[in-house]
RNA sequence: GCUCCCGUAGUCUAGUCCGGUCAAGGAUCCGGGGCCUUCGACCCCGAAACGCGGGUUCGAAUCCCGCCGGGAGCACCA
């Protein structure tokens, strides 16, 4: 039996989750339904794991950092651990640069995916505490100031050969390092290098840089600091001194462990354990940053919330729930494959989760006028359920014949057919169906429920028109049924055969058409 | 080119460390049927995989070698 199999590893998680005081029993059953693994982090500790999560502040989060927060959130449910989050905000450089309003935009991502940090700290707070540590390096003669401008420090690096200053000694090394820090130089005019191996076998890792001039303005510290941290240098220093005991990233950066690994035996300190993950890219979504970030500026997109940016925010505003996301990016595990998913696997995660408790309502795109000759009056209004399976969730009185609206595509596809309209009576549509402002004629056949061909409907009087924004940013005009005038926003309905859409947040004032954001089929 | 990583059905994933219980499990997608009114959900059925070639072994998805394919890095970005 199954269940004999699913009860072995389960018994052996039993004293992990007793320790964990008490939580539910369900994570061997979530593991198994997610598929992802997540092997245990070498040497945690319940309640002693220290993680970090370190965003630059360029833009909003988006589905690729779903799987940095959501691994992150993992372990330290785990191991009841702590969560920092490390804004990675040194200057960057032109073309990527940290700005102020991602700041709180980020802080409000994670609060919006669940995962609240326990902690938050800025680099650019921290730049001073690195230069004793760039000191250490130098004094034990690991690193030297290196003038090469930067495209020659790359064609010697290539090729394996030193330039002069790399023979300098600590103490020469150390006064051209006191110049460097007080301005002796311009940006670009001298860097902090390790002294690794010039005949390494990987190009990348040959006299790394550790500290470079910038002169670009800062967003919180302005021009305080003209020398800044390289990314792995800072993380050397940061790692160790604030206690991180698992360094968790993106297989991209692999490089860095080992740099850190480096300048930890040069110092002689104890360092965490680096975990990776793979690269993730969901299909259908175009991973350039940086055209949603001119598209935004420029306002071609509607904010940082556009569904063309693929942004946490852009999936919440369709009613894509951050738990969806979660089980969704949880299924990959810690695998270091690189996966491409369609977009499909996360919408099925979300219906999942929003299907049963769902309101149905109509919707019709591209509506025609349609008036039916000999609609009976009996059927001038009907009820229907709010959802086919779930009684509880009541139901409602809508106005039907004898004028309807009815999608375009699907009329023109059948004229002098007899088709049916869903839930209410069949009727004969006229042999020639053309697009035209007028209202079209079909005559009325019978009420019985038929095997026809079904459309959708929605009866004209009281419908509301309705504007629907698509995935690719574009809106539709359709038309809604009456009780659409009355929802909320945020309100997430099905639109029968349409697909699942939210309400916008912004009201739509008396006459506007109702605003919503199409999620997913 | 150099370095590192990865390669199970269309897609994602379990299994690979410690070879047999894997004639390979789950999810999604696709096809068919049911539920007699959604192109949704649910239920049933079906199709679908160990990149290739050697080797070790009684036995290999699992170990070894070679090849092929894919990705990342080789920035004074992060």
């Amino acid at each position: 039996m199954a269940t004999e199999v699913a009860a072995l590893p389960r018994a052996e998680l039993e004293p992990a989750l007793s320790a964990l005081g008490g939580a539910e029993t369900d994570r061997p059953k979530e593991a198994r339904s997610a598929g992802g693994e997540f092997p245990d982090l070498p040497g945690a500790e319940l309640g002693q794991v220290v993680l970090r999560m370190a965003p630059f502040p360029s833009g909003v989060l988006h589905v690729g950092h779903g799987r940095m927060l959501y691994v992150h959130q993992h372990y330290r449910e785990r191991y009841a651990g702590r969560l920092l989050l490390v804004f990675d905000d040194t200057p960057g450089s032109e073309e990527k640069r940290a700005e102020t309003e991602y700041f709180d935009l980020i802080l409000g991502d994670c609060e919006l995916a669940g995962v609240v940090p326990d902690q938050v700290v800025y680099k650019s707070d921290r730049v001073p505490q690195f230069y004793p540590w760039a000191r250490r390096l130098i004094d034990r003669g690991a690193a030297y100031v290196c003038r090469c401008p930067a495209e020659l420090l790359r064609q010697r690096r290539t090729q394996g050969v030193a330039c002069a200053e790399r023979a300098q000694s600590p103490g020469e090394a150390a006064d051209e390092w006191e110049r460097m820090l007080s301005g002796a130089y311009a940006a670009g005019g001298a860097v902090l290098r390790l002294k690794t191996d010039l005949g390494d076998p990987d190009p990348a890792f040959r006299d790394r840089v550790l500290c470079r001039i910038s002169d670009l303005d800062h967003p919180r510290v302005g021009h305080r600091y003209r020398v800044w941290p390289m990314l792995e240098f800072s993380w050397a220093v940061d790692d160790v001194e604030l206690g991180v005991t698992h360094v968790l990233r993106g297989k991209d950066l692999v490089i860095e462990d080992r740099m850190q690994r480096y300048i930890w035996d040069v110092l002689g300190v104890d360092g965490p354990p680096f975990l990776h993950w793979g690269m993730l890219r969901v299909r259908e979504a175009k991973v350039s940053k940086s055209k949603s970030y001119r598209e935004v500026k420029s306002g071609v997109y509607d904010g940082w919330s556009d569904p063309r940016t693929w942004s946490l925010r852009s999936l919440d505003r369709r009613g894509i729930s951050m738990e969806a996301l979660r089980a969704f990016i949880l299924s990959f595990g810690m695998s270091l494959a690189d996966v491409e998913v369609p977009a499909e696997t996360l919408y099925a995660e979300n219906r999942k989760r929003i299907d049963a408790t769902t309101v149905r309502r109509a919707y019709v795109p591209e509506p025609v006028r349609v008036d039916v000759d000999g609609f009976p009056d009996a059927l001038r209004s009907v009820e229907l359920p709010n959802h086919p399976d779930r009684s509880e969730l009541g139901h409602r009185t809508v106005a039907a014949g004898p004028s309807f609206y009815l999608p375009y595509a699907d009329l023109a596809r059948r004229p002098g057919e007899e088709i049916r309209l869903k839930d209410l009576a069949n009727v004969r549509l006229p042999a020639t169906i053309a697009p035209s402002p007028s209202p079209i004629r079909a005559t009325f056949t019978s009420r019985e429920n038929r095997r026809l061909p079904r459309l959708q409907w929605v009866g004209v009087e009281g419908s509301v028109p309705v504007d629907v924004l698509g995935i690719d940013g574009t809106h539709a005009l359709g038309r809604g049924e009456a009780a659409l005038a009355d929802a909320r926003p945020r309100e997430i309905f099905q639109f029968e055969r349409v697909g699942f859409v939210r309400v916008e947040d912004r009201r739509s004032t008396p006459g506007e058409p109702v605003r919503v954001v199409y999620g997913h089929p």
